[in-house]
RNA sequence: GUGGGUGUAGCUCAACGGUUAGAGCAUCAGGCUGUGGUCCUGGGGGUUGAGGGUUCGAGACCCUUCACCCACCCCA
């Protein structure tokens, strides 16, 4: 029989990683409550048209990389690639708008993209998720990065870069379309395929080929960012100036372009040399037309999304060492018939103790015990029970003591020392 | 979807085309009746990813296929 295995690109977490997942997580509720956001939990499946219609039909994402199905009812559906659909989607049924004047939120979980996996890339994949709906402000921008960099400092991680850049609006984003498509039609020679296929398409894309000579074409090619409107021109200049108020330096990077369609003005990259080709683990950036293009009311937003499992490739092992065990040795049936007593109390206690489900030799459950890195073991034999005592040991320094046979103030004994 | 790399024990890896495919780690059991880590001895565990071919003989060579890894496209 062939061993079932996950399916490609899908993978079971545990161990150290989870642990890391878990911490990223707890820091992030920390600083995203401490800055006034609300967690929420959204569907893992929506109909396939929010996706199509938000992230934008000609993206890769929609074109090819979509986990998509059709219902019974015919419906088709799709796991979700990314959330702010989602958000949006959710912003928009629950009326918030109309409710509330400005809306922070957030949300945890795994998104789906049917690609190639490799490092720091999964099928199933996991995002942090951070929105703020209604707030067209450059402080809000500013302020999304600097609990970026709360997050990544308290999680200790090194080395990385923040750059950002402006997309700007729809007006100079149209009309430098044209002067950049001018510029490398004249160049079609230079291009490698992949950027021939982004010139009609997408032709900001063409600034994030990794093509040597691709790149030597856009050095001198015009950039989006040296022909913004004024109103997005000033619009960056005040994040950078909040950005400088909050202490924070990040790096400006003109060539910085986005996937998703939906970005105006503000994107922003968070980026580490330490994890392959996929360096990119933080990304966001500002939409202020697309609330009103999935049919709600002109709204600005912003937001970004954590790869939670590139950053946790990032964030060193916590060294905090687990509570401290305790683990029940027995020989023999009648020391045996004490286990589940001790495990009562011990419970009901707080206090974790570890055993052996199958009768085996004193030896080996301490070969056990200490796999198991137990800090103290508790023996019961004949002799003890005819003396009506228990031994504790403590497998540090070997020494052994006495304490009463009585679950509960062997309990409340572990809980003093362990 | 494309390119490259790798598939041998639970894990990390050996084995020039030539006996019965090995080692370390892990696991289990022993080393005078009830005491762990180090040490000694032993056990279990494999259709060498799968299928075909070449050969007297294939873990190794050839073909096919599958899986994983890395990279491209694209993205967190």
């Amino acid at each position: 029989m062939e061993k079932i295995r996950t399916l490609r690109g899908f993978r079971d977490i545990f161990g150290e990683e989870l642990d890391k997942f878990r911490r990223i997580e707890s820091v992030f509720r920390k600083y995203s409550g401490l800055l006034g956001f609300r967690e929420i939990e959204l569907p893992v499946l929506e109909k396939t048209e929010l996706f199509v219609r938000s992230i934008g039909d000609t993206t890769d994402i929609v074109e090819k990389e979509m986990f998509t199905f059709t219902d019974v009812g015919g419906d088709s559906l799709t796991m979700r690639p990314e959330a702010t659909a989602g958000m949006v989607r959710s912003y928009l049924q629950e009326g918030l708008y109309a409710t509330e004047r400005m809306t922070k939120v957030s949300s945890i979980g795994p998104m789906f993209r049917h690609e190639r996996p490799q490092k720091g890339r999964y099928r199933e994949f996991h995002q942090i998720d951070v929105e703020v709906f209604g707030v067209k402000e450059a402080l809000v921008d500013a302020e999304l990065i600097f609990m970026i960099r709360m997050i990544l400092d308290e999680l200790g991680v090194g080395r990385y870069r923040i750059e950002v850049n402006s997309v700007g609006c729809k007006t100079c984003r149209e009309s430098f379309r044209r002067v950049l498509i001018d510029y490398f039609e004249t160049r079609k020679d230079q291009l490698c395929e992949d950027c021939l296929r982004r010139l009609e398409r997408n032709p900001l894309r063409i600034f994030d080929c990794k093509n040597e000579q691709c790149i030597d074409v856009t050095g001198d090619s015009p950039l989006l960012f040296d022909s913004l409107c004024g109103e997005c021109r000033d619009h960056f200049r005040l994040f950078e100036g909040y950005l400088s108020d909050f202490g924070i330096g990040v790096e400006i990077n003109k060539r910085l372009v986005r996937g998703l369609d939906y970005y105006t003005k503000t994107v922003f990259e968070v980026t580490s040399e330490d994890l392959g080709a996929q360096k990119a683990f933080i990304a966001g950036g500002r939409y202020d037309n697309l609330v009103e293009e999935m049919g709600g009311p002109a709204t600005a937003g912003i937001g970004f999304a954590i790869g939670v499992e590139r950053l946790a490739m990032l964030v060193p092992v916590s060294a905090e060492k687990g509570d401290r065990r305790c683990f029940f040795a027995c020989v023999g049936d009648r020391a045996r018939a004490h286990l589940v007593s001790f495990l009562k109390a011990c419970v009901s206690a707080g206090i974790t103790l570890k055993h052996a489900y199958d009768a085996k030799s004193l030896k080996a459950q301490m070969r056990y015990a200490d796999n198991l890195k137990c800090d103290f073991v508790l023996i019961l034999g004949d002799d003890e029970i005819d003396r009506g005592i228990i031994t504790l040991r403590n497998m540090a320094d070997k020494s052994q003591r006495e304490l009463p046979l009585d679950p509960k103030k062997v309990a409340q004994e572990l809980v003093v020392v362990a």
